[in-house]
DNA sequence: TAGCGGTACATTGAATGCAAAATACAAAGC
DNA sequence: GCTTTGTATTTTGCATTCAATGTACCGCTA
């Protein structure tokens, strides 16, 4: 008998709630500082007050907001200092990426990770930033999944999703050269990464890394 | 005039729920699996259900906890893979954390280490192993908190937290010549650290979580 | 007019109630 | 005896209600 597939499961309110806030934030409908009021998002989505309490839950354990007792939950406001913060952890943790990753590598990777960048090509010719960026999540992304490494996953996507806010803003105002260079950025990646040798590679990613802090830390600078 | 420190202020009950199951898990009240029964733990606490859920929210997102929808949420058991992981992951954070820390280094600090240090070496002699748990646990909390980089002493206290219940189980069993040895490391790394020198203390630190992941390992390995 | 006090309102935190889903258990069938 | 099916109980998830705390507003006084 072929075995069947365990039901990927009915996904709580709380869940779909915590998604909703999320976009939201990442999406700057919420600025920073804003006041989550429960009563207030519980009437949008036309849910009680409870499944929203425990989607700010989640969302406070992400970093993406903090609150104050008995005074409610508002957007974390994020500076620079935190901005360099991240960047200073990524930049070992992707090179720990890159390092259980590599022995992973297979031809389907690179073939996919070799059309992104395609895809990447033409979203930087076609001036489509939004499509850029979401083309740089998944690079990244997949290969993060490559490392097998679950709690590093867990960890340097959940760095990535605190700083998301930041990098979709910084990626609005990016010039057709810049978008130009973030894809040769990638491609350089794929050609050091495919060769196999680990510590090429990391080098590789610690460039890559400190390259995207310094650019988005000079379009913040420019903000102060 | 002076500025008077904003009130810290009282606590929820979720949080006091959060930290009583928390000490729980960590102390082997809830063995790996346990189903955390929300209407059984807020009658033992004498709470509603509610701040119960809130408080469980919060393990899950320290990943000592994992939840089922409709199920319930159960205490996470560790593989020795998940243990390697964070191992991996610590090894590199905790350079970073040297990295951070050196700069800051004062005599105060040395003081404090030192201090730590002594009081581990008699309770080495007395062979109290939980004290030397607790002194090891506040060694390396001194660090972090010496780096002053706010989202890695997040990240990397979080990873220890995960495995905590790991090694408090491990220390127990530690032998009179392992306590020592782990006094040696400490004090050979607080050695390398006043030097101030960044790179020789970093791979000090390293040396020293590879160890301590070695020693944890072997524990584990011969129970499976 | 600036600052103070007091009241009304808004908001969180917690308890309780209720429905749906999952689990346990017992009886029936092979 | 073992599996299966139906039912009762448990447990979660969500909604509602209530109490306590925090905030805002407005008139009063100096």
């Amino acid at each position: 008998m072929r075995k069947l597939q365990p039901i990927v499961q009915s996904e709580n309110l709380s869940d779909e709630v915590a998604r909703r806030l999320r976009s939201a934030i990442k999406g700057g409908d919420f600025p920073p500082g804003t006041h989550l009021v429960e009563q207030e998002i519980a009437r949008q989505l036309q849910v009680s007050r409870m499944p929203v309490r425990i989607g700010i839950q989640k969302l406070i354990d992400e970093g993406l907001v903090f609150k104050e007792p008995r005074r409610g939950a508002f957007v974390h406001t994020f500076s620079s200092k935190e901005l360099d913060e991240v960047y200073s952890i990524r930049v070992a943790l992707e090179q720990l990426v890159v390092q259980f990753a590599v022995p992973n590598w297979s031809d389907k990777v690179e073939a996919e990770l070799e059309s992104i960048i395609r895809q990447m090509r033409q979203a930087a010719l076609a001036d489509d930033r939004q499509k850029g960026f979401e083309l740089d999540t998944r690079f990244h992304s997949i290969l993060w999944e490559l490392s097998q490494h679950s709690i590093l996953i867990e960890v340097v996507s959940s760095l990535r999703s605190r700083i998301s806010r930041f990098l979709a803003d910084a990626n609005e105002v990016l010039s057709p050269a810049e978008l130009n260079h973030h894809v040769a950025a990638h491609q350089r990646l794929v050609d050091v990464l495919k060769r196999g040798d680990i510590e090429p590679a990391k080098a590789a990613m610690a460039d890559h890394i400190l390259d995207a802090h310094e650019r988005i830390r000079s379009y913040y600078s420019y903000l102060d």
